[in-house]
Parts: structure tokens; sequence; C-alpha cells
RNA sequence: AGUCGCGUAGCUCAGUGGUAGAGCACCUCCUUGACAUGGAGGUGGUCGGUGGUUCGAUCCCACUCGCGACUACCA
């Protein structure tokens, strides 16, 4: 083995043989355990969200699957209408061409060409992430058979009349030319004005003062209403007021939805042009002036000098003109919120057209009630109330879009504007027993994105056939998602599964935190502060990352600021640190929090943790293949304390994994696995096996239950940490594998099979497999404290490591009396010893610098060694730190609530400190005293 | 306006009704035959503020300050 681990070459080469091997796939038997991956863009790369979902998606898959599990991680990519359609009208507008230039039909065919080009994208960044997708099943939404889903889904839930079509306001967005729905306008607060417009009341008496936002829309007032409890307003109820530059006259009416407080009082009500003003049209029989074109230029319905203006260009001349004929009152700034859409930023209009929508609340009433019901669990828990806010405020669904890219509607028109909504046009005709020569045709839209995303969990298995895949794997396990899309996604995935399958789609449902840069802000490409999570894996030049960040930039002015701040964040570019240390570091930030904000720094010393466990594993190998030989590990074995002690530690770190990843605690189970295999493996057993090993009194038996413990316990920790890290775990385990299988128990038969070649296939070690041992732990967490102590004062005295010293021991009570009557091999060998003795009633005891564990004191002679005031320093500081204890566990047990009230245990505890603590300060004081009189007569 | 969340060591974050933890950073010593991507030791926090419940609060409750997200919005 290398002296340090480089997971470079080696990622690949395991991953190619994962998969041309099959090792993906479900087994045929075990409880099926299934995961959907939540289907990226198709055209899309992998960003940092990404990597960090399938990473924690990857470590339960591979658990189940080495638990025993049928475990499937079904794949697939969506094909994300407005994005993709977008990406590709970009590149056509880059050749000076636009879609309508090409057609339906063969923009449709540049779109898949582009599929083509850049599906395969991020399936292969996937795939260096080490994701064990079951890729047989690969799925696209618009693969024939998910089409076919959707047509079906469709068409069912019209004949139950819970979709339907309609001619209503919807928002609108004049760039893309397509309805979108509630979820994907964002709105954000503006600097505006507030434009005070008079409107003269017909037949004199003066002028209504309106205020609006948007004055331009004027032209479309069908009336202005004031609040009826309004006084100023009281005489106006019911007359006519000039709407300027029209020449028409509107109502002034009385609706109570009028705060007579904001602004005039009064307000322009646009029917067509605003969703408050529509339901107040509905409520009063406004008529509906619609003034604007798709693309938001003034229509026909505008006086004619206005007309093909843009809505923005018209507000300027509108304005001109009322100030121009005295009816601007005032112009107040004014911040407002402003909708726009999430894919092209314009500014939403609310625009009368005819959609087609899911009736929702028949869907929503069952979906809430899974969640309510506990059938459906959210961890975290509380994100189950942002659930039901919604879907119990949920608003019918706005479906078809006015795209190309997508499924089409499955609905026919004849020339009289009838529609007829079927599987296809055959079973159009047929249902409704039409002429075969009526000429039909079918709608143009295409249905919203998330309608097929929504019925992922069952279309992927094969609905609306029966198929095993549905029967076995549906309700799938869990869903591991972002909060951003528990509206789009989770909610409409609920509501779909529910309605078609009569069962949640899932049981739990895992809401992951949203990856963020260092500083907490949002990675995005706009903000220069995006991380290629393969750059992480692979590294990257300083050069190569500035262009990445700052080519095709949006805005190009921000261009020198990106680059600047990413030279001064990455001096040296990105280091490369192998896919399992970028896994490790996902895992270990997937704690609760909603944020995580992603630090390099975390990334280097995980890369350090997979160097260190290399590194522990090349000892392992080295000491067994080295100086025995494999064949000798089968004879009689003779563990000691220390390997006694490791079992049990592994076994409870196994528990405290097995646990937290139950609960999706990702974050405990990578620390519960970092500090065993760092602090306890490594740190400490390594260490304690050279006495063993090395040591000339030992025993060949011993030996070989010490070099069996280090095989077995490397082997089984491998295959702990496999979920989390595969590459590096599989690497080893193929040196450490033929080692351990003679070795390993009854209970680990599957990972012995002759036909497990991969640990991902072996067994997961489970806590049962192996024994705690209090007394081994007892007895190594008393050595553990002697060793320390003797560092302590080596480490703050400045004894070289190189250098060996006596140690006397001094009252050593009976289990220090075991420890040193049987461990005193531990303590030279770990604390650096030259010399071990136990001082007698009478023995001489030379001045010393001194430790105490419990009640037994160490002392390391002073001279040569030792400087007086050092040691009188550091014996002052720990007897001050005792001091103050002793203060606080006095002032508490003196108190007799504290001692009638708390846990009797608890009191006990302090008690036995409280005596611990003056044993030793009355012990060290006089220890300090000696010391002083040695400084002061000596140095 | 409503809903949810956050404020703990210089930085990024865990955590618990009973004398505060990790990683990184920092200081001292050490190239000892697994590992300098390392080893040994160490410095560092009145757990946002105030009040309450309690024998005891960083943790529970109320108020408050500061930040954030989401949802719905007043033209």
């Amino acid at each position: 083995m290398d002296k340090a681990y480089s997971p470079g070459e080696i990622e690949t080469r395991i991953y190619e043989r994962w998969e041309t091997s099959g090792a993906f796939a479900p087994t045929a038997d075990g409880q099926p355990y299934c995961i959907m991956l939540p289907p990226p863009n198709v055209t899309g790369t992998l960003h940092m969200g990404h990597a960090f979902q399938h990473t924690l998606m990857d470590t339960l898959t591979r658990w189940h699957r080495m638990r025993g599990d049928s475990a499937l991680w079904q794949p697939g990519t969506d094909h994300a209408g407005i994005a993709t359609q977008m990406v590709v009208e970009r590149q056509l507008g880059a050749e000076g061409k636009h879609r309508l230039d090409l057609g339906r039909e063969a923009f449709i065919e540049r779109v898949w060409k582009w599929k083509g080009e850049s599906g395969s994208t991020i399936t292969r960044q996937m795939r260096r992430l080490g994701t064990s997708v079951d890729w047989s099943r690969d799925k696209f939404t618009m693969d024939p058979d998910l089409s076919r889903a959707v047509t079906e889904v469709f068409v069912r839930l019209h004949d139950e009349g819970l979709i339907y079509r309609g001619k209503r306001l919807v928002n609108w967005d004049p760039v893309l030319l397509t309805a979108v729905s509630d979820l994907e306008v964002l709105s954000e607060e503006e600097q505006g004005s507030l434009w005070h417009i008079r409107y003269p009341i017909v037949g004199g008496g003066g002028h209504v003062v309106v205020a609006t936002t948007r004055p331009e829309t004027l032209l479309g007032d069908t009336a202005v209403a004031v609040n009826p409890d309004d006084e100023r307003y009281q005489a106006l109820i019911g007359r006519q007021l000039e709407l300027p530059l029209t020449g028409r006259t509107i109502p002034v009416i009385a609706d109570s939805y009028v705060e007579a407080a904001f602004g005039s009082g009064a307000v322009k009500i646009t029917p067509a042009h605003d969703f408050n003003d529509y339901e107040m049209g509905q409520r009063h029989s406004l008529p509906q002036v619609n003034i604007f074109t798709p693309d938001a230029k003034l229509n026909e319905n505008a006086p004619e000098r206005f007309r093909g203006l843009d809505r923005f260009v018209a507000r300027k001349s509108i304005v001109a003109e009322l100030e121009g004929a005295g009816l601007i009152e005032k112009i107040e700034p004014h911040k407002l919120k402003v909708p726009r859409g999430d894919r092209t930023n314009a500014v939403i209009e609310p625009y009368l057209t005819d959609q087609w929508y899911v009736k929702i609340a028949p869907l929503a009433e069952p979906a809430l009630k899974a969640v309510e019901d506990g059938r459906i669990r959210f961890v975290p828990d509380n994100w189950s109330k942002t659930y039901y806010e919604w879907m119990r405020n949920i608003k019918d669904w706005c479906v078809s879009r006015q795209l190309w890219w997508g499924h089409r509607i499955p609905a026919w028109y004849d020339e009289a504007g009838q529609f007829y909504v079927g599987r296809d046009e055959a079973e159009v005709r047929k249902k409704h027993s039409l002429a075969p020569d009526l000429k039909l045709r079918q709608d143009e839209d295409v249905l919203d994105t998330w309608f097929s995303s929504a019925l992922w969990p069952f279309s992927t298995l094969g609905w609306p056939d029966n198929t095993p895949s549905l029967n076995k794997f549906y309700p799938t396990s869990v869903l591991v998602t972002g909060f951003d899309i528990i509206f789009f996604w989770v909610a409409r995935m609920i509501m779909m599964g529910m309605k078609f399958m009569g069962d949640v789609p899932f049981k739990d449902v895992y809401i992951t935190g949203l990856i963020r840069d260092e500083n907490g802000d949002k990675m995005s490409k706009a903000k220069g502060n995006i991380i290629d999570p393969i750059d992480l894996i692979d590294g990257i030049g300083l050069d190569a990352l500035v262009s990445k960040r700052t080519s095709g930039l949006m805005q190009p002015h921000l261009k020198d600021k990106i680059e600047k701040a990413t030279r001064k964040q990455f001096p040296e570019g990105i280091a490369p640190f192998g896919t399992d240390a970028l896994r490790f570091t996902f895992a270990a930030l997937a704690g609760p929090s909603r944020d995580i904000n992603f630090e390099l720094g975390r990334v280097g010393g995980y890369r350090n943790f997979c160097n260190k466990l290399w590194n522990g594993a090349r000892f392992v190998l080295m000491t067994v293949e080295g100086d025995a030989g494999q064949a000798d590990l089968s004879g009689a074995a003779e563990p000691s304390v220390a390997d006694r002690w490791i079992v049990s530690r592994f076994a409870a770190t196994l528990a405290q994994v097995d646990s937290s990843l139950r609960e999706y605690r990702f974050d405990f189970a990578a620390t519960a696995l970092y500090e065993f295999t760092w602090y306890e493996f490594c740190d400490w057993y390594l260490e304690l096996t050279k006495p063993v090993l090395q040591g000339e009194n030992t025993t060949e038996a011993q030996k070989r239950g010490t070099r069996r413990t280090l095989v077995t316990v490397l082997e089984a920790l491998l295959r702990a940490l496999h979920p989390m890290m595969p590459f590096i775990t599989e690497e080893i385990w193929q040196r450490v594998r033929p080692l351990a299988a003679p070795l390993l128990s009854a209970q680990n038969t599957r990972a012995n099979q002759k036909s497990v070649d991969s640990v991902m296939l072996a067994a997961y070690p489970a806590a049962s497999d192996y024994a705690r041992d209090t007394d081994a732990e007892t007895q190594v967490n008393l050595l553990k404290e002697f060793i320390l102590k003797v560092r302590q004062i080596r480490g703050e005295m400045n004894i070289a490591p190189s250098r060996k010293i006596p140690l006397l021991v001094r009252d050593a009570d009976e289990p220090a009396q075991l420890l040193i009557g049987t461990h005193a091999h531990y303590l030279h060998r770990l604390a650096g010893l030259e010399s071990l003795k136990v001082l007698h009633t009478g023995d001489a005891e030379p001045v010393s610098a001194s430790a105490m564990v419990v009640g037994t004191t160490l002392l390391v002679p002073l001279a040569g060694l030792i400087d007086a005031a050092a040691e009188i320093d550091r014996l002052t500081k720990v007897i001050g730190k005792n001091a103050s204890d002793i203060g606080k566990l006095r002032g508490k047990l003196d108190n007799e609530s504290f001692v009638r009230n708390a846990k009797p245990a608890l009191v006990e505890a302090d008690r036995a400190k409280l005596a611990e603590l003056l044993g030793q300060n009355d012990s060290m004081g006089k220890q300090l005293e000696r010391v002083r009189r040695l400084g002061g007569s000596g140095s």
C-alpha cells in the first residue's frame, strides 16, 4: 500500500466494477426498501445540493442493502419543460433563429437532440459520486411508459370532474408567453411609485382621487371602489366618473374589501388585470376589459395612440398625458411586491386566458390526512406544519402551459370549439361517437412539468400496469429532498399517490438543509460562489476555477468582483479531496439545521480522515501479513484486555450508528464512526497492540489474539464505514478480506459467502455481533487515565517524547494495583517510561511532578527533568480548578432542597466527587509544599 | 400580516433540566519503523438580553433585541 491514500484512479475503477457486476440492482429476497431519486433536470449539471442529497440517499441505500434488504434506488431525469425549452431557445437565439421559425415539430426534435447530447452529463457526474442507483431502471419523464401514465391520470381526473377548463385570470409570463402556476411566481419587494390620479365626477362636483401603482391599467378600469362605511364617499356611491384618456365612464361602487385608511380610500378596479379586482368584478358583475396583448403590449381596447406600446413605455406616456391634463394629484415613492417569473424574471401579468385546472380540494383532503395521522412522517417534524399551512389554503392548480416541450394535453377540439378528453384521438372519437370525417385538432398546450413529477413514485414502477415492481416497492420507504420543493413536488406526489394508488407514496419525508457557501449565502451563478462538487473530488486550478465562475454570466459587469473574490478565497485553487472525503463531509453536515454553510476546510479534514483510515489499515496489514502470514491467525488465540476493549467499543459505535441512521441523523452516525476510527481504533488500540506484538514476553497465542482482533475489527469497520465512504472502504476491504474471511463468526455468514466479492454486498455489522465488555472498558479507561496524566506532565514540562522517564506510584488503590500488576507493559510503551515503581509506606519519596488518578498519586521525579517553578504553576492551577469545583459541589450539597429533590444517584455521585477532590487537593497541597521547598533551596 | 427557524469558543456548527462539545484556526513540543493529510500537550465561551418556573435553566415558559426563510397581501 502507498504511504498516502490517493483516491484518483481508484474510484472510477471501482465504480465500473460495481456497475458492470449488477451490484446496484435490488436482490430478489429481503424486505423491500425503496428510494425515489428526485429526478434532476435532464440537461442539467450536478450541483452541491444534488451531491449532498445523493450522498444521503446513497448512504441509506447502501446501508439497507448491506442489512439484507432488497434495496432499490430508482434513478431518472425530468424533462423540465420550461427550463429545457429556454435553454434550447437561447441556443437558437445565438444562431439568430426563433422557435417559431422552426415550427413545433422541428423545435421538439431539436430539444430531443439537445437532450441526447447533454442528458448524460448529470448521470456521469452521479457515477463519480458513487451513487448506487439501479441504472437498468433509469427513467425519463417523457419516456413512452411515463407519458402513458400522465395521459391516464389526466383522463381519469377529467372524467371524474377533477380537471376542468376555464377562462380565468392566470399568472402570465409575457416573455415565455405561457401561464405559470402560483408557485412559479416570486414576489420581491421593489421600489416603485404610488400615483394619485384624479377621476372627474360626471356632472361636475370635482373629482375622486385614486391611488395606483400601475397607472397604465387605468385603461382597463371598469369601476372605482370605496369602502361602504367611508363617510367621505357616501354621496358618490352609484355615481359615474370619467375615466381619463378613454372617454368612458365608470361607476363608483362600494365594497368592504377597500380599506379607507390606505391611499385615498378609493381604488380603481381593473378586473382583467388584477386578482383582487377580478374577484370584486365578479361580485359586482363588472365588465372585464383586457388591454394587453400576450406579450404585454397595449391592444385594440386601448386608445389608438397607445396601441402596440409595451406596458412600461405606455405607463410613461399615460402619466405624461395625465400630468398634462392636470389629473395627477401627486406621486409618492412606494415599496411594493413585484411578481416575477421564476425562470424569466419578467414581471408577471395577471391575464385572462383559457387554461386547464386541477380541482385540488378533493385531492388535498386525503393527502392532508395522511400526514396528520402519521402515515407519512416529516423529518424534522416541524416541516409538517409548513405542509399543513400550504395544504389547508391550497388553490386550484393551473396545469396547462403554452409551451412546446412537454406532455401534450390529451384533449381534442372540433371546429366549433367543443373539446373531448381521451387517451388518444381514436378513443375520443369512439367515446363520443364522433363522425369519422369530423375534423379534430389536439390541444396545443402541454402540462406543467410537475404534473408528471407528481406521478414519479408509481409511474417509474410501471403504473398504470400492476407490475411486480409496483407491488413490491410502493409505498416507497423515504423521500429525501429539500424544503424548497415541498409544495411543488412533495405535496403533489402525496395527493396523486393517495388518489391513484390509494396509499401514501412514501413513509418518511426527510427534508435536508440547503447547502450555502461558507458565508451563508445561497450558491448561485450570479453571486459567483458556485462550487462544482466534481472540482472538490478532482481538484481544480485557480485559473480554471475563475474562468468557470465568470464565463456565461448574465450580468457581465460582475466578472471582476467575482474573479477577485475567487482568487482571494482560493489562492491555490481547490485541492483534490476525493469522493469519500466529500461524501463524509456531507454526511457530517447533515444535522437538523435548515441551512448548511459549506466550508472547504471540513473537506480537508475528512480527506485527512481517509488518509488516517488508510494508514491504520496499512499498519494492520503490515503487522498481520508481514511477520506472521495468514495461516498463523487460525491457531489458539488469547485476546488481550485491549482486544476485548476495542471490540466492546465497536459494539457501542455500531449501536450509535444504527440509532442515528434510523433517525436520519447522518451527522451523529458520521461522528460516531469518525471518533471510533480515529480516537479509539487508531490512537489507542493500534498503539496498545504494539506492546503485545513487539513485546518479548508475549506468547504466540497472545499475539495471535491481537492480530485476529486487528484484522476482524478493521474488516468490520470497513463495512460499517462503507455506506458513507464507499470507495476507500472497498479498496482496503479487498486486501483485508482474504485475511479476515476465515475468522468471521457465524453471524457474519453473509459477509463470508464466497460469492460476495464486494464490500457493498457484504453484511452490515450489527452491534449484537460484538460483545460489550465492561470489565475491559473499565480497565482500559483507567489505563488511559494513567497514560494521559503522565503525558500531561510530559507535555506541560516539555519533556521530549524520546526521553524515557521514571514513574513512581503512591497510594495505589485496588484497581490501580491491578493495573500496574498486569498492564505495566502498556504503561511503559504509551507513557514513555524508563521505570515503574510502586512506593510502599516508608519508602523515600523524591521531590516530583505529580498528578492524581482518583486517589492514586503518580510521581515523576524532578531531578534533571523538570523545572520546579513550572511544576509549582501547574500544581497551583490544578488545585485552583479543583477548589472551584469543590466550592460548587459544596454549595449544592449544602442546599437541603437539592439533597431532598435531586435524584439520589446524582447526590451520591456529587458526594463521591467532592470527597475525591478534597482528597486530591489535600495530597496535592502537600506535594506543592515539597516542590516549593526544593524550589527554594535547589534552583 | 401569518407560519417556521436561527442567535453556543476566532470561524462553521452539534448538544443536554444537574459543574459546556466537535471540526477548522491558534500556541508549545516532536520528522518515535501506520500516518507531518501525522503525534503529544495546551489556550479559548458570563451558551443574544431581561424576567419567570425549578433545589438547579444554555436547555422549559413569557417578554425583548438581532437575523433568516416561507406563505399571503393594501390598490
